[in-house]
DNA sequence: GACTGACATCAGCATGTACTGATACTTTCA
DNA sequence: TGAAAGTATCAGTACATGCTGATGTCAGTC
């Protein structure tokens, strides 16, 4: 069956530290001194996240000078947001009509 | 700060069968054996994964005879499908106000 | 009561993941 | 032009994760 939600996404999301980076980064765009300073992370460790957040097509990089500024593709948060209002649909319909299969 | 989405939950959806159970309890109620024939997964490791879903509160059970039926909680994918909401909300409005902190 | 079916639990193993420290590369400054 | 700042990459390590096979427990059947 399809997934009905983007699993390799949810994997890059679930991390404490990148879903704070796409956070911060949804309310602003950013460069990786910003989100040192903001996420307490070290700087080695904060490039190497963001890499699996460039390489999942999370987000854009912007280089301004030799400060690099991360910008979030917001159709990226939109399609999995999606994801999962229809499956919270699906759910809630099957709960309201209380869908049982029979035992086998 | 307060994550915008729990990653728990999202490390938990995160893993393709524990996605596709949810997915498919989220279309109805069924029984292990139901899940073991629509998954293609082994018994046990079927059982694992339901034990992980069973600790992070997203499903509950249901005996029937020797059977155990699994209910999705649609509260919880609603409010996971809130919190994305959200946070795609505050992104496209960031992307549409172009939002850019100044070089530090 | 023994057997069967359904399913949960567990240990072991292979693989994946997240962090660190070191280092390389590019840009800017003095 | 060399030093400094910013940032990316890499190897190593510790820990987490997902699967398997074995096995235990409980419900139903004969």
């Amino acid at each position: 069956m399809l997934m009905s939600v983007d699993t390799d996404l949810l994997r890059v999301l679930a991390d404490p530290l990148r879903l704070q980076i796409v956070t911060l980064l949804a309310r602003e765009t950013l460069c990786t001194t910003h989100l040192v300073a903001e996420t307490g992370a070290r700087q080695t460790n904060l490039s190497n996240h963001l890499k699996v957040l460039r390489d999942a097509g999370m987000v854009d990089t912007e280089p301004c000078g030799r400060f690099t500024y991360y910008r979030l593709k917001p159709d990226v948060i939109a399609s999995l947001a999606g994801q999962f209002a229809e499956l919270a649909e699906t759910a809630r319909a099957t709960a309201a009509a209380d869908r049982k299969r029979s035992c086998p």
